[in-house]
DNA sequence: AAGATATACTTTATGCCTAAACTAAATGAG
DNA sequence: CTCATTTAGTTTAGGCATAAAGTATATCTT
């Protein structure tokens, strides 16, 4: 994904790699393809309809229905990105009025960002089109199969964590 | 995702958004989470290890087992990339003397790549790696269940596409 | 109280990615 | 043949992403 920085490899080359792995390598491939296929097509419509891009509606996303806004190092996170990248996402939501950034009283190292109406009304406009645009792109595939899907990709996504966590310690 | 440019809205959120469409939702935010964290780990991998990137990984994939290379033009189609995002990156696996460009004798707009003897080489040992790191990442999800996961992730792929290919229609 | 360590966040350097504008070469129509 | 169009690729401007280094504040240790 922008950011992507993914790509495809042809399925022949798998013969290339392990042959005892070519089911853990489709996985990946297909994931890969899946992800890039509907994240360009969401890419492309919000910045059609919008202008606006996906990681600015990640950070709305979460400031969403939290009232009293979030502490800013909550961000990275949740949106599962380096604090880095946030700062000048953040400066930009602030610019535009879509969000505000305040120093905690308590600490002056920890910043609280919180929506203003402006952003949520903004952000619920979009949601709505994003839950859209997602449903037509995944039209074709049988409803039925919806949930057990999501079963199956949770399952990975708990495996791939223990995994990592595995590897760390 | 390159970059990837990809983050997590909360399950909190779906609420937020239409109610008839979550189950749509949910299959993109696990789709994005599964990649994210498999992306994350692949990358580190390969810059840990041999001080590499994945685009530049992609690219040497496709010209593997092309044993009289490939037309540029064609490296964009399948890595589902723009052109002028892959300019810059052959540019360095030329300097870096993994690739060849030549121009086609038939016709001056079009160049032709090659891996090299050394890019074939340091494809194989990457490749092996690579498979590897994924089987060790997908090791806790059942085996038993990972051709069924990569049927649905082609078919829900094969509807995307159809969606989006009806659209532009 | 003073110095070491930890935490929150920003900055910098580098790379990926896109869209859109641009260049050069080939093709097609009259 | 000439001009318009198409095709292959590069360039540009701008946003996203990371890792690593830096700054400021808080906390902990003694």
């Amino acid at each position: 994904m922008a950011g992507k920085e993914f790509a495809l490899i042809d399925e022949e080359n798998i013969t290339g790699e392990d042959a005892d792995n070519r089911a853990q390598v489709r996985v990946w491939l297909r994931l890969l393809a899946c992800t890039s296929l509907i994240g360009a097509e969401l890419r492309r419509q919000f910045r059609e309809e919008f202008d606006f891009t996906m990681p600015r509606f990640d950070v709305l996303a979460q400031l969403d229905r939290e009232p009293v806004g979030l502490v800013l190092g909550e961000l990275p996170k949740r949106l599962m990105v380096t604090a880095g990248n946030l700062t000048p996402i953040v400066d930009r939501l602030v610019e535009d009025g879509l969000i505000t950034r305040s120093p905690s009283p308590l600490d002056r190292r920890v910043q609280i960002v919180c929506m203003t109406a402006e952003g949520r009304r903004a952000f619920r406009r979009m949601a709505k089109k994003h839950s859209l645009w997602l449903a037509s792109l995944l039209a074709e595939f049988p409803k039925a199969r919806l949930d057990g899907l999501v079963r199956e990709l949770d399952d990975l996504k708990n495996a791939v964590k223990r995994a990592t966590e595995e590897a760390r310690a």
